[in-house]
DNA sequence: CCAAAAGTGTTAAGCATACACCCATGC
DNA sequence: GCATGGGTGTATGCTTAACACTTTTGG
């Protein structure tokens, strides 16, 4: 093994941890893992890997997503980097921690891994290793803000899907409860969706229409400061 | 050396950068460093050093600015983390970047450092090394947002300063201008400052009354959304 | 026909914006 | 006495929030 040519006494490993959330159509849900090796064996965690040494950050990240589902080009940003010296016990290992919004309904966790994996409602998040915990907390905290000024939440959802679902997701997000006049009026008013003559009528008699987002309108279209505004940080995580 | 017991193939080096925002009482500036040592000697950079083994990210960053100005307690808060492969054409080196606001006023660079570095005005930024010319246009990306969410930039300012130089710090950091009337009432709504009998007369004749902030109210307050919100990104850094 | 969810409009309050003049002082 | 920057109030439009009833349809 090769040291550093800048440092040659420095000995940090470097992990990638990814923090999942899903979303049911009913429920927002975080993806957690029984981990597979010691120290912790068996306890509640992210999921993460080592990088390697001619991997990026952001591509390991993917390389994680993609080798629990098939998923390619999910949502997926970086969250932030933990690095207390003993974060670890067995060694110094810095963490930089990624968050990703996916479809619940696309993702299909391979079969390796499925028994192993499980999707957990908020209010039920299990004590996790070392500071994944902590990890979470802050993914929710900056998935919330996120959510305030951009139309996040649309990774969450499959391609077609009704306003009601829409807002019960962004109801999941806040935990809290919206109108629903203020809500459809303020979501339709962004004019990023398409409505479809279609309707789905798996949660009632009446059926819902089905909308689409306009494709070009994802990447764009920031919602004005102040959009889902009333609800801040109205649970405590 | 020991390689790791995770992975004995990791080879990976860990940095940490620093961005250092100050203010003059005039303009909103940033700190940048001729670098020392190759490759790159010579040229403009952020500071930064390879992490210890002993120390945390965070410990790291307050030891980079302590070392080079003594100043301990300044704000800090990380940025990101800069993971490509090929960033540095030397070796692997990931860098978590950290950014700080300090009162210039409070602030002296230690003679060894001060012939190597400068304090540059936003328009002026030079061509800087690696991938730290992005590292600084996040910096200020965030520092915006952080600005809009909280009354940020207390940092930058002297104890007591007036409302006018408070109003050009904003209008520095959004690279906009503000009507004086509109800003004023806006801040003093927030009840987080204390007005002081004094005035500072350095700026007019009539002099501008200080203010000082209230101690307890920099942690908890966050001004409500839409605070300073006119301005987004009136100039794309 | 009834239960259950979808869909729809109006009003009131608060907030952001635009805008122009007087004040205090040192020189 | 005048030039310079500090300080102040009001009117308008927009955005948010509160609020209740009708529609559709499967069973």
């Amino acid at each position: 093994m090769i040291s550093s040519r800048y440092n040659p006494n420095q000995r940090v490993t470097v992990a990638v941890d990814c923090v999942i959330f899903g979303f049911d159509s009913e429920k927002l849900k975080l993806l957690l893992f029984k981990r597979k090796i010691d120290p912790f064996k068996g306890s509640w965690s992210l999921i993460g890997e080592l990088i390697d040494n001619d991997v990026s950050l952001e591509d390991s990240a993917n390389q994680i997503l993609y080798k629990l589902s098939g998923l390619d080009n999910v949502y997926l940003r970086q969250l932030k980097t933990y690095g207390a010296v003993e974060r670890d016990p067995l060694e110094r290992v810095i963490s930089v921690v990624y968050y990703s919004l996916i479809r619940i309904d696309e993702f299909n966790l391979k079969s390796t891994e499925s028994h192993d994996a499980h999707w957990f409602d908020f209010e039920e998040i299990p004590e996790l290793i070392l500071d994944h915990g902590q990890m979470v907390k802050d993914a929710i905290r900056r998935l919330r803000l996120r959510a305030r000024n951009r139309p996040i939440g649309f990774e969450l959802l499959p391609e077609f899907f009704t306003l009601p679902q829409l807002q019960t997701l962004y109801e999941s997000i806040y935990n809290t409860e919206f109108d629903s006049r203020n809500f459809r009026k303020k979501i339709l008013s962004l004019g990023i969706l398409n409505k479809t003559e279609k309707k789905d009528k798996s949660s009632s008699r009446k059926g819902a229409f089905l909308y689409q987002f306009k494709e070009k309108s994802l990447d764009n279209s920031s919602m004005n400061n102040g959009d889902f505004d009333k609800i801040r940080e109205v649970i405590q995580f």
